[in-house]
DNA sequence: TGCGGCTATTG
DNA sequence: CACAATAGCCGCAG
């Protein structure tokens, strides 16, 4: 059975489970059984190495967990972030948007009643008069058969010819294109983090959660008996009464505070911290704060509910959230204290190949901004050495400053400095003025990458009738920051995501997996013998992302990694 | 029961 | 304590 798709092809895939899968070129369709899926998918990977298009990650997952891992794919539902901005997606909005059809008050399904008959319905167009994709056709593909999937897939490649297109008239035009194909190849790596997991060695994670809260409790009671033991081990400092004070509320904790002669306006830790010295209540409370934070986030039921037999942290990942676009993930594995970092371990006979992006805002930025100074500070491995030296300034006070203005900040230590860095690196202070200009009086930016950065619908602060108060301007001045950062951010995590994807594909014929993603850091599981050969594809995966960035920029920026073979997450430095 | 406020953790 | 995120618990409104 030789695969009639030519070298390279653009293939649109639908699959559903129990029916099987479509495939669809511009000029050639093939139709392939649920049980043959990855095998004939395997085939035609090996002779023409296409890429693979479907309407959603989804297909990715479908794909992944039958055991194929196609090696580039064009995700029509991250191509659409990419295009409009935020977070939504689906194949409606999808569709509306290719047709050109509001967007706003898209198309639902009834909720399934009593009267609906599953299986059998009238609806045989997926494509309404309207313009608007049938809903009810939508969901009722996985239980149709071949011939419905072959519609979807044509429609797959309709829509994926005409955001090609949308790509090509944006003024970003080869670095969109190029990101929306990382883009699609972050939200398969997704599929792929998902399935594999995070090695986590479960006994001693015990261990050290068993270090702030003791040992497992046997049942709810118990659990509630040790929280009150901890609780007694802050309100045994307290003159007079104990009574029945509730650590947990913010409100209580301020009286409390009152009560040894501290007063504040919030209870934060680092706020705390300075008046350790004051009482000894404010040492206990920030212990107790920080068992408590493990008990009640990273204790036993986290690790019960996200950790599985196969000892892999398991959490749901999506290529691109949030205003930037930043890869996020859930069941902490983007936000772990350090001190579980210890339990990431890898399996036996293996290793992890850790790297992380040393300073990639400023570099980004100096990218973005084709500022010739900044880019000249990128050939040093510590860029703000430089740019101390050219401020007059010591290094701290360089590195707040270049960070307060990629925040927006100004006040402060780096505020003296930040006029500094206006004579020293007009182009690229001028780009983020630029950017937080536009986006305090509501205009759309986008990224280096073509990511569009709403601020007319956004949801942040809509105020009807405003006059120009304080608030007002400090709304604008908010949008003015969010904007500003979202340049440099959502860049970053474009370059990002284009290393990544240059990682996975050549870690994957080593037989390595990404295990992690961490905004700047890559973390690869491998056979221990592989070690060197992997570390090496993550660093010259780091040069080819970093070649790609420059292409167009009149800068040249140097972009660097710190990269270590370690057993343990907590090795790394 | 849903939501804003507070708090914690991470990059 | 500026930018981004996930996630828990509390009090309060409905």
């Amino acid at each position: 059975m030789t695969a009639p798709f030519a070298p390279g092809a653009a293939i649109a895939i639908a699959v559903a489970d129990g029916v099987g899968a479509a495939l669809l070129a511009d000029d050639v369709s093939m139709v392939v059984d649920a049980a043959d899926v990855s095998t004939v998918l395997a085939d035609i990977e090996r002779a023409v190495a296409p890429r693979w298009i479907w309407w959603s990650t989804d297909t990715a997952r479908t794909l992944v967990s039958t055991g194929f891992r196609p090696a580039r794919c064009w995700d029509l539902d991250a191509v659409h972030r990419l295009l409009v901005g935020g977070w939504r997606g689906g194949p409606g909005r999808i569709w509306a948007q290719r047709q050109g059809v509001d967007t706003i008050d898209l198309p639902r399904t009834a909720e399934p009643d009593l009267f609906s008959l599953p299986g059998h319905d009238d609806h045989t167009a997926p494509v309404r008069p309207d313009g608007h994709l049938d809903p009810a056709w939508v969901e009722g593909l996985w239980r149709f058969d071949t011939e419905h999937l072959r519609t979807w897939a044509s429609l797959a490649l309709d829509v994926h010819h005409w955001q090609a297109a949308e790509l090509e008239r944006l003024s970003q035009r080869p670095a969109a294109i190029s990101t929306a194909r990382s883009e699609s190849a972050a939200a398969l790596l997704c599929a792929e983090l998902e399935t594999d997991g995070l090695p986590i060695d479960i006994a001693g994670a015990e261990r050290i959660i068993a270090s702030f809260i003791g040992p497992r409790p046997r049942d709810a009671a118990e659990e509630q008996q040790f929280a009150g033991e901890r609780d007694q081990l802050v309100l045994e400092h307290l003159p007079g009464p104990p009574g029945d004070l509730d650590l947990r509320n913010p409100a209580t904790v301020k009286s409390l505070l009152r009560r040894v002669g501290i007063e504040v306006p919030d209870t934060r830790a680092w706020r705390l911290e300075r008046l350790r010295d004051q009482d000894p209540i404010v040492d206990a409370l920030l212990t107790w704060r920080r068992a408590e934070r493990i008990a009640t986030t990273f204790g036993y039921r986290w690790l019960d509910q996200h950790v599985g037999p196969d000892g892999r942290l398991r959490g749901q990942w999506s290529a691109s959230d949030g205003a930037a676009g930043r890869m996020t993930a859930t069941a902490g594995l983007h936000n772990m204290p350090v001190e579980l970092r210890p339990a990431v371990a890898a399996g036996a006979d293996h290793v992890f190949v850790r790297a992380d992006l040393g300073q990639i805002e400023p570099r980004i930025l100096a990218a973005v901004s084709s500022d010739d100074a900044l880019a000249a500070a990128t050939w040093e491995d510590d860029m703000y050495a430089p740019v101390a030296e050219r401020l007059g300034v010591t290094r701290d006070i360089a590195k707040v400053a270049v960070l307060g203005a990629m925040y927006g900040q100004t006040t402060g230590h780096g505020a003296v400095a930040l006029r500094g860095l206006e004579s020293a690196y007009p182009v690229a202070m001028a780009y983020l003025d630029n950017a937080a200009r536009l986006a305090e009086g509501g205009n759309d930016l986008r990224t280096r990458g073509g990511r569009l950065v709403r601020m007319s619908s956004n949801e942040q602060l809509d105020e009807s009738g405003d006059a120009p108060g304080r608030a007002a301007r400090s709304r604008a001045a908010a949008r003015g920051r969010y904007g500003r950062n979202a340049m440099v951010q959502g860049a970053a995590a474009e370059f990002f995501k284009t290393w990544a994807a240059t990682v996975r594909a050549r870690v994957t014929p080593i037989g390595a997996t990404i295990v992690l993603c961490l905004h700047d850091e890559l973390l690869v599981h491998c056979h221990s013998d592989d070690a060197a050969a992997v570390s090496s594809v993550v660093t010259d995966g780091l040069q080819e992302a970093g070649h790609r960035w420059s292409v167009g920029v009149a800068a040249s920026v140097r972009f660097v990694a710190d990269t270590s073979v370690i057993e343990r997450w907590s090795e790394a430095k």
